[in-house]
DNA sequence: AGAAATCCTAGCAATTTAGTGGGAATTATT
DNA sequence: AATAATTCCCACTAAATTGCTAGGATTTCT
């Protein structure tokens, strides 16, 4: 259980976005030079942010990419789930297939219980993490070194 | 981003073993057999969970496994951090080798503040979370049904 | 002696991860 | 109109991880 570099690079190039989109859409490869990134995977992640709803892009040639929307209305979690998968699935050990309100065997709702407790726990942190918080937190670093 | 069979499979065996060798060592293929595990595969597991010191065990015939502390004294953080590794090891993207105080670029130093703000929300929920409350919930759900 | 168990190590198929590669489509600039 | 810069799309691949399976060696109760 760990965070894969699709969550990684995603949290760095959209803070990246964040702050050099602002008046001019940012291209993949100029993000990619900064983060010291393979261009042509970012170009998937940033993909999946487009669909996701959480940039804008613009063709041809001087385009690229630019946050879709304000960074306060973006959280660190909005960026995980898109990249990550769901963040975390509550299913039974089961078979999925059988719809049971009430599982057959409740040991296996054990299981249940605990990720759904894990899971508030991520979602408490991640979701209360905006975007704009970790462009701060980024300028910060660059000022304390 | 998910808990795998290792975790789940982790929890349950360890509630059962809390139901079921209080008073005498409980087999593996018992347990395998109540869960509905690979017995095979659960054996590497409570291995883990031997080696750990959550379990202790009784070599020979009728012996087996026990829960090597009170359940209250053993929470799922405990038992998940044994079977998913490091539930989250904070790193940075950059290389691990340099032993840099402050990061270089700092816009890597991102990610690790996130997964420190994700670390803490995991850890508080399944660091409180004890085996006993989780046998309880078994117990419950059995009830209930 | 024999059976029931833990313990140890290795292998293996399926899945996921972290990329690479080849282009087609779009648009600004010249 | 040509060119270069760029997004966009789809397929492939090597390495790691996951979820097992397999074959024993060892210990201990009966």
């Amino acid at each position: 259980m760990k965070l894969s570099t699709k969550g990684r690079y995603g949290l760095r190039a959209m803070v990246d976005l964040g702050v050099y989109s602002e008046h001019e859409p940012v291209s993949i490869s100029s993000i990619a030079g900064r983060q010291q990134i393979s261009d042509r995977y970012l170009e998937q992640l940033i993909g999946k942010l487009k669909k996701a709803g959480l940039v804008s892009s613009i063709r041809g040639a001087q385009g690229g990419y630019q946050l879709a929307r304000d960074p306060k209305d973006i959280s660190a979690g909005d960026i995980l789930r898109v990249l990550e998968g769901d963040l975390m699935s509550v299913t039974c050990d089961g078979d999925s297939e059988k719809e049971i309100p009430c599982c057959e065997a409740s040991d296996y709702c054990v299981t249940r219980y605990v990720w759904q407790k894990v899971h508030e726990g991520i979602i408490a942190a991640v979701d209360n993490l905006t975007l704009a918080e970790l462009i701060e937190q980024s300028k910060g670093f660059h000022g304390g070194c």
